[in-house]
DNA sequence: GGAATCGTTTGCGGTGCAGCAACGTTCCGG
DNA sequence: CCGGAACGTTGCTGCACCGCAAACGATTCC
């Protein structure tokens, strides 16, 4: 097992407010893993044997329908705590995670969740408070999903993706991980087509510019109004 | 103030596990409050200065988008928590509660929020159990809008409403609350046209009867084979 | 370097459902 | 008891979007 490094961990959102020492304590039972691409971190219905935060890569969070739909629930950036059903009252998992691009991930076992989230409030109203913007995200998705129509909910889906992956490059913001058309599909509930034409059709306008599996916005404004707007 | 009485309140899921010493600590501090039917528990946006327990009625959570556009969130059933805005960490209630029938609520300032969660850890545990249920319930209507059609989502929604309030009756399980076509509506994301269109199709054949505001499900089994299959 | 695979594009047809409009029905208040 | 408001129904029209199918480029793997 890797030796971790307190420095780089104690800024994590996870972990704020908590005490140095309280936070070496917490990390003396955490394993580093590397998860390479499309690997899964954890699967749905699994038993939560543990939970995680992830240090570096992306993970794509995934719920798969009884007759076999997916959907692609969130994107995890680093930083970020995924799978704790604990947190949520469950054993398993809802939903599966997959590595998009290679990863590396802090793993605890879920028998500790309880006594960190006693031991140490910090960290248990950290995460009680990601719990509760998640719940708040999700509504605004259900509104999205009631309300708007695709290209809004597309743009939408585009606009977050390169504020929590982008990277600046001379044609616009690169959405960093890859990214193909059925994936957009399963953020938003439509088709791989669909979401083909639209982006055929914002490349003309110059809004865009997209190729295999990658995706740069290249006018944020016009496609923030064209997400909220008309 | 009337004088609340433990009993009533010991069995409520919110109080689970909590002593009852504890509990007429709580029951102290709380405000027993009438609120008449159409009137608002609390409104988006507004600050949020106390959080509730509902005791008797129903209440619906609306969430209005900028545009003016009604969602419902949930609805409220006796022995709910509603408004803990402060367990999202928010300072305003991010959606409305209207009293669907004249309803009775228990009202605690939000300050005690965080007071109540350190001092009776059992309170506080319930309290971050029913956040996680309900970004569960709310992960699980994002599906549902992203893959199923809108006469599934109609038939899930009445099933859901039956549990949550029914009433037998002669006829079948009435939805015991004032449910007009664009409540429905409003819960499942399509128009009042389309809902009445469907109730008037399945009356036809026999799975339900439905007047003005009120909704009876004669055949639950065959409905809920309309909410998930075909 | 050629074949197989995977992601993407694009045309075409069909349809689920919204939007509008008109009308009917129930309820309520003066 | 009457008039109006609120809720519900229903026909018609349109179109946003899906689903299928076929073809095309880019990648990967022998």
């Amino acid at each position: 097992m890797a030796r971790l490094d307190r420095s780089l961990l104690a800024g994590l959102p996870p972990f704020e407010g908590l005490a140095p020492a309280d936070l070496d304590r917490m990390l003396e039972h955490a394993r580093s893993q590397r998860v390479p691409k499309d690997q899964p971190v954890f699967e749905q219905e699994a038993q939560a044997h543990a939970f995680f935060l992830l240090l570096d890569g992306h993970v794509r969070v995934v719920k798969t329908t009884p007759d076999g739909q997916q959907i692609i629930v969130r994107y995890i950036s680093p930083g970020e705590l995924m799978g704790i059903a604990r947190a949520l009252g469950r054993t398993t998992y809802p939903a599966s995670a997959i590595a998009a691009v290679d990863c590396v991930v802090l793993a605890w076992p879920s028998d500790l969740w309880s006594e960190f989230t006693m031991r140490y409030p910090e960290f248990g109203t950290n995460a009680y408070k990601t719990v509760g913007t998640r719940l708040q995200e999700t509504q605004a998705r259900v509104i999205e999903l009631a309300t708007r129509q695709v290209h809004n909910r597309v743009a939408h889906a585009l606009l977050r993706l390169a504020d929590q992956a982008g990277k600046k490059t001379s044609d616009g913001i690169l959405i960093d991980l890859p990214l193909s058309r059925q994936d957009i599909a399963e953020m938003t509930g439509t088709t791989l087509h669909t979401v083909s034409r639209l982006l055929t059709a914002w490349e003309e306008q110059g809004l865009v510019k997209s190729g295999r599996q990658k995706v740069t916005v290249v006018e944020p404004d016009r496609l923030s109004r064209l997400a909220q707007g008309d």
